[in-house]
RNA sequence: GCGGGCGUGAUGGAAUGGUAGACAUACCAGACUUAAAAUCUGUUGGGCCCUGUGCCCGUGUGGGUUCGACUCCCACCGCCCGCACCA
């Protein structure tokens, strides 16, 4: 019998599929398009097994789609610029440019096995010239648009390395590489416009019908609208008002203190003259910037001495506290107080011995705030105390719009709409990314460069023996002459945030070599992006950012308005897991091993060299720093392409993790294996036509609308499953030989978007026409679907019984005299009769007694 | 800290208001073999009486809604993800 040799069938069917140009697309008006998307990779060096996964479900959905007659466009790029390029270049001397294209060319290497159906004639890196400088016209355009501008914003900044650090590079508050304490500093950089969507960004969640739920929630918990007031505290030294931005304004009675951050302009006018203060302050501004740092960093707070006035009684005085867990990005960066019912308040007012005041209390069980804040939830109604808008019982969203009515009446506030949403900052100090397109002239200021000279190209000559930009310190690259005046001056040397590369490579895609961003007539034809597939911790930056972008490209003209929610369909896929082993250092520390340095038996684990005890760690996502990691190349050598692809789409539900398990792979390798016996063995078959020949026909058709709703659904797993079933049903019939090789032929046209290379191989052998690649999608006959019988279980007060069988169109009434004879229900009726008999038709029946 | 998600046999999971455990892994038993591998067949949620086509328990924990709950609601526990300069 021949083996199926995976090793030289799949390089085979490449090979024909790229020959017939297969997966090129073209546009063709007359023809209904599908652009499927996976989030594309960073080019590391080497693709693991979530790249496999992600790829693989968007192979799936765009052979699939193909088949069904959409004109499919499947394109893959690098997302190219970054840090670990210049990390590289810094721990080993090598040039980024350099690392990061032999990385490409590693991983094209590494997925070109995977008989992925992409149209590689549209690949491109970010890091191209011919893309980034494309991208710098975008940036021109929407500078004179308006949508980007400048301000100050606050940075990581390693005081030894002299350098700005990204969040991942503050480790403990320290710098990862100088042990440096981290300061928070600011610098003036670029920002789009991103916070004057909110609204908009907001609203149109709604119209993204195909998203998750869970993102949409993310995405609009993100954008953070808020209705609140907006009032001033008076001081009672007669300095400026503090402003203030409360979403509570109904806890107003409540204030104990008005807290303002360090970074407040108050903070710091009063710190140049109270050194305690600026000592404070200093230490405030150390740790991170990110929200968590400061959210879970110890709430300590200073007493300015200033007063301010209570805004309804001229004679309560609150004090003012500076406060680090204030941010000045936040509404005014400026609060109030109000222990009682907050318990950040609460704890800060118990540390510093500040009053806390009930202004409401429970119906139920009132008693006044001790320890624990009462926070309820704002449509609970609660008893008001003294309330100033005449409440006595209303609920909290009650209480905070008539307070805002009031503070309106009486002219000292107003209510303001305000979202957590801020702007984008897209400055970043550092080499290896799009230069930002811009020259700093003393006599004309900041000036866009010319579009003529575009791209600013990154200069080659540079090095990464010492800290900080290279760019800041080339000999040459900064000088340039003023595209208003002529006269000399320097180029700016920030780049961008590679989050504003992956903000349209998805519409660079529709005309990647075109010589400016997009072309108009081919975005209207391919956009939108109909099945975008990526993993859910892009959720909210870089789709919020990328829905952003569309509508800023659409603005200045490169991309239609039909293209601003540039992604029809959203589908969030799990990570790819696999067990940890380690084994002690001498200092107990643990010694992460891979799993091919480990053999499992029934003594437990053991190191496969020195036979030392490994433990046997959590199953988590796969990591290098863990080793946890299996190399789809090695898959790929022992077993195949099609058996790495059959593995992931097994299992587990697409959107959850799935675990990685030798004995996982072994056992598709098998099945696929088995499907090849079983080809050849019916291709040699000649069983007369027969009974059983309709059973398999049915199954057939069951089996095809099963795996097409399955892969309609994103239920990879179910298809699989049901594929299992019908190689069983298969092996096991004794249908004629014209029925096995037609539910064969059928069963090849279901596995080919998992599997392709096996599938071509059992198409061919049975005398399938042309390539299944290019074969329709095989039809259900509806009447092949329908039983003419059907199982109806019955239960017996909700616990299931016996069962019985009639015809499918059956009526109730006759059901239920079945029923009512039935030998085990008489036996729990005991004689009596039913007190109700629901009959569920075709699914079940139900005794109560 | 804030936001989001997940929790079902030994394991991955199926069932999304209607027979809990499809399908697969693992284990065990059998066939084939001198033997092993491969392949094929069968059993397997737990417990009880193993006497049947029998009974009880069972979807993280506790409560609720319903004729009926893995599924819906409330509270709790555990784990995972995101938090704006990682990509």
């Amino acid at each position: 019998m021949s083996r199926y040799n995976a090793r030289v069938v799949e390089p085979k069917w490449q090979v024909a599929w790229n020959e017939a140009g297969v997966f090129q697309a073209k546009r063709d008006t007359g023809r209904e398009k599908y652009y499927v998307l996976e989030m594309f990779p960073y080019p590391s060096g080497r693709i693991h097994m979530g790249h496999v996964r992600n790829y693989t479900m968007g192979d799936v959905i765009a052979r699939y789609k193909s088949a069904t007659g959409f004109n499919v466009l499947h394109p893959m790029g690098w997302d190219a610029f970054g840090m670990p390029a210049e990390n590289a270049a810094m721990a080993s001397g090598g040039h980024p440019r350099e690392w990061t294209y032999q990385n490409i060319a590693d991983m094209r290497g590494q997925m070109k096995p995977l008989g992925l159906s992409i149209d590689w004639s549209r690949e491109f890196a970010t890091c191209d010239p011919e893309y980034y400088g494309q991208q710098q016209a975008l940036f021109i355009d929407m500078l004179d648009a308006g949508l980007i501008y400048r301000k100050n914003a606050v940075v990581n900044w390693d005081p030894v390395d002299m350098t700005v650090l990204a969040n991942e590079q503050v480790e403990q508050g320290r710098g990862w590489r100088s042990g440096a304490l981290v300061e928070r500093r600011e610098l003036t950089q670029w920002f789009f416009r991103i916070s004057d969507f909110a609204e908009e960004l907001l609203a149109a969640l709604d119209t993204l019908e195909n998203w998750p739920e869970k993102v949409r929630l993310m995405q609009a918990n993100w954008i953070g609208k808020s209705r609140g007031l907006e009032f001033a505290f008076e001081r009672a030294d007669k300095g400026e008002a503090i402003n203030v931005y409360t979403t509570r304004p109904d806890t107003l009675m409540g204030a104990s203190f008005v807290g303002i951050s360090p970074d407040h302009p108050l903070a710091r006018e009063l710190e140049r003259t109270n050194p305690d203060l600026a000592a404070f302050n200093i230490e405030a501004r150390k740790g991170g910037t990110t929200e968590e740092a400061i959210e879970t960093a110890e709430k300590l707070g200073f007493d300015t001495g200033l007063k301010v006035k209570h805004p309804l009684n001229a004679d309560w005085e609150l004090p003012v506290w500076v406060a680090n867990f204030i941010l000045m990005d936040y509404g005014t960066g400026a609060i109030f107080g109000c222990p009682a019912h907050d318990q950040r308040d609460l704890d800060f007012c118990r540390k510093y011995d500040l009053p806390v005041i009930d202004t409401f209390l429970a119906l139920e069980n009132p008693h006044p705030v001790e320890a624990e804040a009462f926070v309820p939830p704002k449509t609970d109604k609660v008893r008001w105390l003294d309330h100033f808008a005449g409440l006595d019982i209303a609920t909290g969203q009650e209480a905070i719009d008539k307070t805002i009515r009031f503070a309106e009446k009486h002219g000292w506030g107003k209510g303001v709409t305000k979202y957590r949403l801020r702007d984008w900052g897209l400055s970043r100090q550092r080499y290896w990314g799009c230069p930002i397109p811009v020259v700093h002239c003393d006599s004309c200021g900041v000036v866009a460069e010319d579009k003529a000279n575009l791209p600013v190209r990154l200069p080659d000559d540079v090095t990464f023996d010492r800290p900080g930009n290279p760019l800041d310190r080339h000999p040459s690259w900064r000088d340039a002459a003023c595209p208003k005046c002529g006269k000399a001056a320097k180029r700016e040397t920030d780049t961008m945030d590679t989050f504003v590369d992956s903000s349209w490579y998805f519409a660079r895609f529709t005309a990647p070599h075109a010589d400016t961003p997009t072309v108009l007539a081919d975005a209207e034809y391919w956009m939108n992006v109909d099945q975008y597939i990526g993993g859910v911790e892009h959720a909210i930056l870089h789709l919020l950012y990328a829905r952003f972008f569309a509508r800023a490209m659409n603005l200045t003209g490169h991309l239609p308005k039909s293209a601003v929610e540039p992604f029809s369909a959203l589908f969030t896929q799990g990570m790819v897991t696999h067990e940890t082993y380690a084994t002690r250092g001498k200092d107990g520390r643990p010694v992460w091993r891979s799993p091919d340095e480990v053999i499992m038996d029934e003594k437990g684990a053991t190191l496969r060299n020195t036979g030392e005890t490994v433990e046997v760690g959590p199953i988590i996502k796969m990591s290098k720093s863990k080793k946890n990691v299996v190399d789809p190349e090695d898959i790929i050598d022992q077993y195949g392409a099609d058996t790495a692809r059959w593995f992931v789409m097994s299992d587990s539900p697409p959107e959850r993790d799935v675990e990685w398990t030798a004995s996982g792979a072994e056992a598709a390798w098998k099945h696929l294996q088995r499907i090849w016996r079983m080809a050849v063995e019916i291709e040699a078959d000649n069983t007369p036509p027969n009974d059983a020949d309709m059973e398999l026909t049915r199954a057939t058709h069951r089996t095809i609308a099963d795996v097409t709703s399955g892969i309609e659904g994103f239920a990879f797993n179910k298809s699989v499953a049901r594929l299992y079933e019908f190689t069983n049903v298969l092996a096991k019939s004794n249908a004629g030989a014209a029925a096995k090789k037609a539910a064969m032929l059928a069963m090849a046209q279901l596995l080919q978007p998992m599997v392709p290379h096996l599938a071509e191989e059992v198409w061919q052998h049975l005398g399938g026409k042309g390539l299944v690649a290019q074969a329709p999608w095989p039809r259900t006959d509806p009447t092949m679907l329908i039983d003419d019988n059907v199982t109806l279980p019955i239960q017996v007060n909700g616990k299931r019984r016996t069962e019985i069988s009639v015809p499918r169109d059956m009526p109730k009434a006759e059901i239920e005299k079945l029923v009512l004879a039935d030998e085990a229900v008489l036996k729990y009726l005991g004689g009596g009769q039913p007190k109700k008999l629901i009959v569920v038709p075709g699914r079940i029946v139900n005794v109560v007694t």
